[in-house]
DNA sequence: TCATATTGAATGAATGTTCAGCAAATTATC
DNA sequence: GATAATTTGCTGAACATTCATTCAATATGA
């Protein structure tokens, strides 16, 4: 039994039209949010700065104005600017991680699925968009020189790391192939996250979709076994 | 006949003790140094303050210091602090350039041996140091906010990337490859990036020498017929 | 009324830039 | 060759601006 997974659906990088909390409400000023949602607001408001202005540029006061808020807002919501953006790197984190959490629960028993599942989550346009791309880099930018930024700002965090390694070794022992689940896992990852790169600095013809391909070209090659190339781009092996 | 390459040298990624100019000179007053050399010396004050402070916490104060020199000299020899920067991500976009560039030459004329050569010069102690990778993350993180940045901030830029789709091409000729030239020079593009990505980061236990263990596997797997392992690393196969 | 969310002006610290002055090097003049 | 004149590298204090933070006053909902 084969099934076939076509991961190649959308095709630019562009952004959805931003997030509808902040202009479903009715008018702005006066107390109709609750506190989670008014800080989700501004968190939504930062990542928006850092994409647009980059982390150097990126004021309380372009937060505040972002969320349509007084100036004030931020302190009293957040203790401080550094609390702001440290409540925000955590979101994406969390958001970054349920999402490959949930693709790979979704895949199924097969190692080879939940490995495809894994590298297909990470073009979805959920996680990855110009504006998360911008603000993931911006954090990195950041991050050797702030350790309180250091655990976060690696979305493909430990956890993760040892998921691939132990996929890889699966796969290996299925197929027999000659290589280090270790090194791969490494090399796999390190492609995902120079692909995240490449897609944010927008330069080149890279867009989703090849960069989608090229993360399929690295699996077909790595486990010849276990992958094909398909129409749609790539399909798993009958188990 | 076979040609043996050891690519891994070194192990750690630490710092070679800095600049020689800056304490080969007698004393720090008084007008010693050309116009050239005082450039080049806050130049290397910048990266060593990006690479400490992060981007948006490196002042003009810092460099001066780190320098050794009075406030006012960054705008003197520069006109301000954006022209620091961009002379900063210039001198490091020309020094990766050149050295990858004598690294090929160096090759030969084997696109394999070219090949291998592009890939060992990128975990070269001289350009893949934590300093200058720190330096380059904090462009990164800032680059696609600033057009000024945008085109010198991707260290391996177009004819980088021109130049692997070349030899995975020649490659792929010579042994029969089923494989899309260029989708593989992205993918290994951005794998090398992404490597150095985690160099930068510090986490896990990623060294340059691991680094390169995965660069390498990533060659093994995609041109099996060009390269095999060998005890220190990988070698090149017969012609 | 009471608690709390929100405002927006005030504040003070940080920092990029300017510039008058100084001193070292270079050139001109004797 | 010595001294004066000029250029040029360099200094550091002053200035203007930006920005995070504070907080008294106000608005809002229960």
């Amino acid at each position: 039994m084969q099934e076939t997974v076509s991961p190649m659906k959308t095709i630019d990088l562009e952004e959805q039209p931003a997030e509808p909390e902040q202009r479903g409400g009715p008018e702005k000023r006066g107390r109709k949010a609750s506190k989670e949602v008014r800080r989700l607001q501004l968190i939504e408001a930062t990542i928006d700065s850092l994409a647009k202005r980059g982390y150097a540029d990126t004021t309380m006061a372009d937060v505040a104005d972002g969320a349509g808020l007084s100036r004030g807002i931020v302190n009293f919501h957040f203790e401080s600017k550094e609390k702001l953006l440290v409540a925000t790197l955590q979101h994406m984190y969390d958001e970054y991680s349920a999402h490959w959490r949930a693709a790979y629960t979704k895949a199924g028993d097969d190692p080879a699925a939940q490995l495809l599942a894994l590298v297909v989550a990470d073009f979805d346009r959920a996680v990855c968009n110009k504006r998360k791309l911008a603000a993931w880099c911006a954090f990195w930018g950041e991050a050797k020189s702030r350790p309180t930024y250091q655990a976060l700002s690696g979305a493909r965090d430990a956890a993760y790391q040892n998921l691939l390694q132990d996929l890889c070794g699966k796969l290996g022992q299925q197929a027999g192939y000659a290589y280090e689940p270790q090194a791969l896992a490494l090399s796999l990852s390190a492609l995902l996250e120079g692909l995240w790169l490449r897609l944010m600095m927008g330069v080149e013809d890279v867009s989703r979709e090849t960069a989608l391909t090229s993360a399929n070209e690295f699996l077909l090659t790595a486990f010849p076994k276990h992958f094909a190339r398909a129409a749609s781009g790539i399909r798993r092996m009958a188990t």
